[in-house]
DNA sequence: TCGTTGGCGATTGTCGACAACCGCTAATCG
DNA sequence: CGATTAGCGGTTGTCGACAATCGCCAACGA
């Protein structure tokens, strides 16, 4: 049994990616390396080893000598994020639907039978959960490490803003039915076809989203 | 006037990438946080924050506690880089032909005519570094900082395998007509026309530099 | 009054020392 | 003889101390 022991680097990195992309942290906050540490019960160069790390992913920014502080959200953060995993998803989708496998199938099978569940369930979390697995599912059968690489670091963000969004608006849309054309034509084997559905799926939720943001703009003003 | 100042940290980074994109370090080298850092006069902290940074770039992999080496190329990994740019420069054609400017007009022109020289030169260094600056120059004007930012780590690693597969088998592509399709594509503001053009030319360069790899292999067996 | 300058508190940038860990070799023990 | 283990050299992992820099505010002078 191989057991995989992480530094306490990477574990402060995985702790406090989880506190931005779960919202405990709003953006904005700022974040001093001291007060982590002392916090984490470590030193101030693990700390910084792991704001760097969450810097690369985009989740925070740094002002030299000043601090780090969480990433702010912005109309354009959304459609910039969107419009990236929406390449990244074509890709991955054209790749699986043109090399399926018994497998492939049933992994897809899997995670599109948890979002029925979720749906059906009504549980907020579980049901973003259960999306955001989908993607990432989907993703990972394209056997393309580079790819998995670069989208796992984007679905934390992408994460990031799907949790914020569920709370200032939260959607209720039919996950199953939002996903099914997706597994349908991936599974069909055609690779433009599994690369359309995917945008287009992608493209309507940047569209819900860009919509819903503007509304609480002009609620706000 | 705003002067940038970089961080040591920051231009250990640089001067490593440098090393390794342009080929001075070899795939498998094995890099020790005490030599470079008495090698750049400087301490072992900042080091291993450029190492992190190339981590994170993905052309060095870290051992724990054994240590850092530059990646190694594989058929894998030419394939992975071609078809992740391919994406993203998918991605960046389509931005740039539904939102021509003059200014666009001019960039591209301007990227187009350095190739044409570059060719016309008969410089290889100069002919790579064009070719290298056209795709940068397309993806920079989508007017996307996610996708810039992600493409700029992309790049590095495509400059890495273009130069070292240059070195291997040296190519006489004609620059100009090589690029062409995509600038008429693209300004033609056709999105999926812009999109189609890139793929074709992300598709055969792919194909080609495939070939001469395992031409490469066979000879080496 | 307004712009400049000097100092101050806060935070990061950098560094070297020590601890933890890995891979290997050789000694040990059944 | 084979398997296990103890030790060793080498490298990274972690930490706290000190230096450099930034933003701010108040004192100062034209």
């Amino acid at each position: 049994m191989k057991i995989e022991k992480l530094s306490f680097a990477d574990r402060a990195t995985d702790l406090l990616r989880a506190e931005i992309v779960q919202g405990r942290l709003a953006p904005g906050t700022r974040l001093t390396e001291i007060d982590l540490a002392t916090q984490l019960g470590t030193g101030r160069g693990t700390v910084r080893a792991a704001l760097a790390a969450l810097e690369a992913e985009d989740l925070i920014v740094k002002q030299p000598y000043t601090g780090w502080a969480v990433r702010d959200i912005s109309q354009k953060t959304l459609w910039e994020t969107y419009t990236l995993r929406c390449a990244l998803e074509g890709l991955a989708a054209r790749l699986v639907a043109g090399a399926l496998t018994t497998e492939i199938r049933d992994a897809l099978h899997a995670a599109f039978q948890r979002l029925e569940q979720a749906e059906a369930s009504g549980d907020g979390g579980e049901r973003v959960a259960a999306d955001l697995g989908f993607h990432r599912t989907l993703v990972n059968l394209a056997g393309h490490d580079s790819l998995s690489r670069q989208y796992f670091a984007l679905s934390n963000k992408f994460e990031w803003l799907y949790r914020w969004s569920e709370n200032h608006w939260p959607s209720r849309i039919d996950l199953a039915s939002w996903h099914r054309p997706i597994v349908d034509a991936v599974l069909s084997g055609d690779p433009d076809a599994a690369e359309r559905a995917i945008r287009e799926h992608g493209e309507s939720s940047l569209a819900d989203d860009l919509r819903d943001f503007a509304e609480l703009r002009r609620q706000s003003a």
